[in-house]
DNA sequence: TGTCAACAGATACATTGTCTCAATTAAATG
DNA sequence: CATTTAATTGAGACAATGTATCTGTTGACA
């Protein structure tokens, strides 16, 4: 069960998205996307799984991580350390900032990186279909309280 | 023993620079050595392994990336399918346009990504520590190749 | 309600590493 | 060259993160 509203609606949304892409609503998946919603950050196959009651196998739990990152509801996120976490995914194609002091994570929005690599990769007569990005650094909160701390 | 000039040579220069840091120069690494100057692209550490007489343990084969990682020797290069790769470090910073369709890699020289980055990051009060970008399509070879076909 | 493909859970296995520990060895010192 | 000692090694246990298989269950449609 989601415990707020804004994890209700997530979870709604994750739901409906299986079921646009022809997934049957179990029982396993309900729990699973209920605990997605309540996520608050980016977090680990095994973090989720240990908010979910152990009847939950493990199998299952990654299968539908993995169905989830296929539709484009949840994004994968690559930490400094290597550490693959999964995120909900609000926009299409988007990067992520995240803080190495806090560890938050915020969407980079109106990124024109693209343009950027398009005319970059042409010059070595490449032809971009793709890329991957994280940025690391320390968000607005952290650099003020280090600041603040001086 | 490397098979050829450039790799002989660019075993030398993996070992010089351990020694550099202060690693001692063992049988182990410098088989290490040699092996990944015989290589010509990016490769896994099971793939290394494979090349190594199986009296070098798995351990130090981990380890022994791991440290030219730190070095800068090596650098990691993580393909579209989650796969982590290692290759030569010829440059500082710098980035790969990976090529899905053979699997070659070229370096991205003169990327002006981090001002874009910096510029964009500093409108979410983010202060930027670092990043990582792959950047996956077609090669010239491919794009030429695939033309031809048609 | 019956049917059946989709799904689930259990469990073995795979990949990619890391950690510990006892034995070995490089290399500085005498 | 012999001694010394910290660095290094290999073996193998352990860990994290998945995937594959297999058999029993179930959602959803007719």
């Amino acid at each position: 069960m989601a415990l707020t509203k804004r994890g209700a609606a997530a979870a709604d949304q994750i739901l409906e998205a299986l079921d646009e892409r022809g997934f049957r609503s179990t029982a396993p998946r309900r729990a699973l996307a209920s605990a997605i919603g309540d996520q608050d950050r980016h977090f680990t196959a095994e973090g989720l799984r240990k908010k979910l009651p152990p009847s939950i196998g493990r199998a299952t739990v990654y299968r539908t991580l993995k169905i989830l990152v296929e539709t484009g509801v949840l994004c994968r996120v690559l930490l400094e350390d290597g550490d693959l976490h999964y995120q909900l995914s609000h926009h299409g194609h988007h990067h992520h900032l995240l803080c190495v002091h806090c560890g938050s994570s915020q969407d980079l929005a109106g990124c024109d990186i693209e343009e950027v690599l398009i005319s970059t990769t042409t010059r070595h007569g490449f032809e971009l279909t793709g890329h991957w990005l994280e940025v690391y650094g320390r968000c607005r909160q952290c650099v003020d309280s280090e600041q603040a701390a001086d």
